[in-house]
DNA sequence: TTATTTTTGTTGCAATTGCAATAATAATAG
DNA sequence: CTATTATTATTGCAATTGCAACAAAAATAA
């Protein structure tokens, strides 16, 4: 029955690919993408929960974050309440590119979804994030170093 | 709506984690189950196939592939009737491990779609499949480097 | 047949990725 | 209040990843 998750690793490289292949046209190597958009999106979010969102280890968010702030696509700003952590907001040169991947994310998804109907969307939408909220709980514990019984 | 494609790159991302991670156990680093799985499952594949159906870069397949064989897991071995190629095969020290990757790979198919109804199982696989398709034709058209219209 | 194009495989870089280990602050427990 | 634990961030490796660039054989075209 394991064929599910293998269709879904396919997607997700093939996806991946392509993106990172059309966004050298915007100076973003690979991976990148996928911090920005975000950061974009939820201006002031950590990079703990950016790691935790993207599913992705903390120290590859910590590098990416990183080469983004070096970029001038984003930058990392202490909080005042809360030494430890650092907040992180894309800076103009990030918001002008933030369009591109925008357009090029509505553009996978029209082809991704060619085909399917307005009805079928919506379940793949609901059964998908059903199954993402059941794996994420067990990536944090394997994550966190706890073994999986099987 | 890009909401979907965004599912699958976390549920994608998180249970390559946690193999990658459990499969130390048995000697296997990053990615490599991937290629053995295949392998094991359709003896006499070659490389270009294996990148093409895992969505991975010719290159990096091949490199899977080598360390694969120096580790003994698989081999690979000419074809007579066209020498260029190289069928890939699994040793019986491969042989041994693919249960094990099995067995993990059920769980994590059991851990993802707890909660899904067989129909809902059903549905989200035909869904996938379909959604896959669409990616894949992309997906080669970029690699061989034609740009996408958008 | 001969020439061109496609398929299949490899290696040299340069980059991302992630595990360990470290540090520092915040949150919790005793 | 002090001690322990959890959170957040960083850096040193060692490895995978993928783009270029090459080679050689096969398939196709002229």
């Amino acid at each position: 029955m394991k064929e599910i998750l293998r269709e879904i690793g396919m997607i997700a490289r093939a996806l991946d690919s392509i993106s990172n292949i059309e966004f050298k046209e915007v100076e973003l190597t690979r991976g990148q993408y996928l911090y920005l958009v975000r950061i974009c999106e939820q201006p002031g979010i950590i990079q703990e929960k950016l790691a935790e969102m993207i599913k992705v280890d903390r120290t590859t968010a910590a590098r990416a974050v990183q080469k983004l702030e070096l970029q001038g696509l984003i930058e990392k700003r202490s909080d005042p309440d809360n030494r430890k952590i650092k907040r992180l907001y894309a800076t103009d040169k990030g918001k002008e590119v933030y369009p591109f991947l925008q357009r090029e994310g509505v553009h996978s998804d029209k082809v991704a979804l060619k085909g399917l109907s307005e009805e079928e969307v919506e379940a793949l939408m609901g059964l998908l994030t059903r199954v993402r909220h059941n794996v994420e709980a067990d990536w944090e514990e394997v994550k966190k170093g706890n073994k999986r019984q099987y």
